[in-house]
DNA sequence: TATAAAAGTTAGTCTCGTCTAACAAATTTA
DNA sequence: TAAATTTGTTAGACGAGACTAACTTTTATA
């Protein structure tokens, strides 16, 4: 049985590593940062996780999860995307208030109790930030996705998912209006201060990148046809 | 904020005083057992409890929760019985499967999450041992009720509630098919071996002071007419 | 390529909640 | 009431998971 402590190394490293393209492994200073204690307690409780199986590691080196490890990290990750969409579904909590009581919850280990979760909340694909949700198994399929940031002058897409859970972030998505299924069409991008004028349901927004970096987006056509080329 | 371990020495605290019949104190080694630790242990965290105002405690001394020990003590008990009726209602776990898993959810502390998880099942009374939920100021009010050794031969009883959540004993229940607001009447008390004869629905068992100790009545005529004057 | 900067490790310390072993106080009972 | 028993305390230790301070290795840069 894996501690608290433990499963918050391998939910870190999840994401990381599996949900950040294109990386495999990270660093052990990255990962203190990211879990907000010094690189000494990293580096010792790594060696520990080695020693588990959990994670590949030499010293010096880079730190990346065994098999046996990712599917641990996942399940956390399930049980955390399970309980917020409950939150929300169930008890009316708002998207930015979900995040820190499933920080909680994702820690209570029973698996038939989060299968159990799964079939009343009727499968759910994705949980109130768009994430997707692992399955039973531990698999997950990310759709594809871009950042806003990455979307050109012109372009028309659709609000997927939100990358940072911070009810400050959330509630400034609130604020501007902006929910997930909103249409936005980016208006202009001005190179010289990296702000974007974007435009939903008739209102103009001028965000900075620190709101872009975070909206994951689909190019709004191609998901009305599916064999769109756009290269978006 | 109260660790995991603090607030079990408050919730066993709870248990084995107020919801122990006239018991307002407890000594060090009974709390200890209780909670499966060693005195030693219990000494010093009933020190530190002491420290935190939560317990009134002097050296070689009884233990007692003060005011704020004691809400603190209920709440944690508010959580475990609302967890474990939505266990039980909402996602179909049997009365013998919940009490393990509210051993943990009750640890989960927003005072907004228990309070919307009350509201979403409907301000339940009772829990599915038939138990009485503490109110959200943590007050309770413990019907009247006594265990099935005390009725006497010839008594007509109602079943309202378990004193032993395991899921030993609540299997048991099940197996000789009996269940919270059943009928029983006494039909026999042996003084040699401390068996009862006890008939319901029509089907006859003989049963030990192990099951009769744990199970809660109240006289079935007093249910019918609240004015009956019955000793029992 | 030598050196400075960044990244990572080690050693020693701390708190929490537990233990054991030895001891002290309180209570029972002979 | 004195001895035996039960109950409770103290001291010292340990593992987890964190820290700081000092050190080492790796990487980047002048």
């Amino acid at each position: 049985m894996l501690s608290f402590t433990e499963e918050n190394y391998l939910k870190a490293l999840v994401q990381l590593t599996i949900f950040e393209e294109g990386k495999v492994e990270v660093g052990v200073n990255k990962l203190a940062s990211y879990l907000a204690v010094k690189p000494a307690t990293v580096s010792d409780m790594v060696r520990k996780l080695k020693v588990k199986s959990l994670v590949n590691y030499e010293k010096y080196g880079k730190v990346s999860l065994t098999a046996v490890g990712q599917k641990s990290g996942m399940m956390v990750i399930r049980r955390h995307r399970l309980w917020e969409t409950f939150l929300q579904e169930k008890l009316d909590f708002s998207w930015d208030e979900v995040h820190e009581l499933a920080e909680e919850l994702e820690h209570i280990h029973s698996q038939k109790l989060i299968n159990r979760l799964d079939q009343f909340l009727d499968f759910p694909e994705f949980d109130p930030h768009g994430d997707a949700i692992p399955n039973a198994d531990g698999e997950i399929v990310i759709p594809f996705r871009k950042t806003l940031s990455e979307a050109k002058e012109g372009d028309v897409v659709k609000i997927i998912a939100v990358k940072d859970n911070s009810s400050e972030f959330l509630q400034y998505v609130d604020k501007i209006g902006l929910m997930i299924q909103d249409e936005v069409t980016i208006e202009a991008k001005e190179e010289f201060d990296s702000l974007t004028t974007i435009n939903s349901k008739g209102k103009q927004h001028v965000v900075s990148p620190k709101f872009t970096d975070n909206i994951f987006v689909v190019c709004a056509k191609c998901l009305k046809a599916k064999d769109c080329n756009c290269k978006f």
